[in-house]
DNA sequence: ATAGATGATGAGAATCACTATCATTAATAG
DNA sequence: CTATTAATGATAGTGATTCTCATCATCTAT
């Protein structure tokens, strides 16, 4: 949360950007949230504080911080995508399709069977999404 | 091909829907698509048997085939989604960020590691997407 | 601290992909 | 062949995101 703010603030430096109240605002609230959030709700949030933020502005950060890292857009085939904070601790997903129950997971084996497979045609790799989609526990 | 359409016809009869010409020559111009096409190359492809369908149609006949299972979606996160026909043969993808190439590929090793990953959850399956994102031979 | 330059903002228009509507056309059952 | 009604194509509508632009706020250099 306060790395997030920092690394936020050294990227806006370094692109010679300015500091302004509204998008730290935004950034701070999101940095906060739990899980998946969607951009209205991020905005709905975000106007508890400051009533006078616009959507446009929440989706120049959202994509401020996706730029640098610190945020991940996620589309679930939910119908709305949705956006997690990110700091570099990257993982994948389980997503119940009956009851909408996401559960993030990180496997080694997976990461570096990716490898493998990516060494096999020749790829560098830069990111991967993998998505597991089915019924939960409960939903089964 | 022709059992994509077999298939098609059973889903139709199936479900009480009626054999249109519009339809089947959309379905099998797609059938006949190499790789990931958009919809509005589809369009454009289908149009030079049949100038009069429409966009629409195009649509509705790709949201029947991904219903019984004839077609997949696919988002790149290219600003374009695509579709690719489809039988049973499931398949995973390496996208390069840079030239665009896309290189399929099939991994059982991947397979059952999911299940493995989803077993330790209390998941069952129904589906998942898997997509490395890199760079390729030529690119890197 | 002040003023000037310009980046950031918020409101709303514009765009894009996709879906809904609806009058017309065409497939099917009798 | 006719009646019924699903399917079509044109187009309006929708939802998500981006663009435009006048105004506001931040930063830099006095
Ligand atoms: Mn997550
Ligand atoms: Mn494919
Ligand atoms: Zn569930
Ligand atoms: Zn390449």
């Amino acid at each position: 949360m306060k790395e997030n703010l920092e690394k936020l603030n050294r990227y806006i430096d370094l692109k010679g950007l300015r500091h302004s109240t509204s998008r730290e605002q935004i950034a701070k609230v999101f940095f906060k949230t739990q899980d998946h959030i969607t951009v209205e709700a991020l905005l709905d949030e975000v106007r508890k504080i400051n009533a006078k933020i616009g959507l446009a502005t929440v989706y120049r950060t959202l994509n401020l911080l996706q730029e640098c890292g610190l945020a991940m857009k996620r589309d679930f085939d939910t119908g709305t995508v949705t956006f997690e904070p990110y700091s570099d601790a990257h993982h994948d997903h389980l997503i119940c399709t009956n009851c909408g129950e996401i559960i993030e997971f990180f496997s080694d084996d997976l990461e570096k069977l990716q490898d493998k497979i990516a060494k096999k045609y020749g790829f560098v790799l830069t990111d991967h999404k993998m998505e597991l989609y089915g019924h939960c526990k409960n939903c089964s």
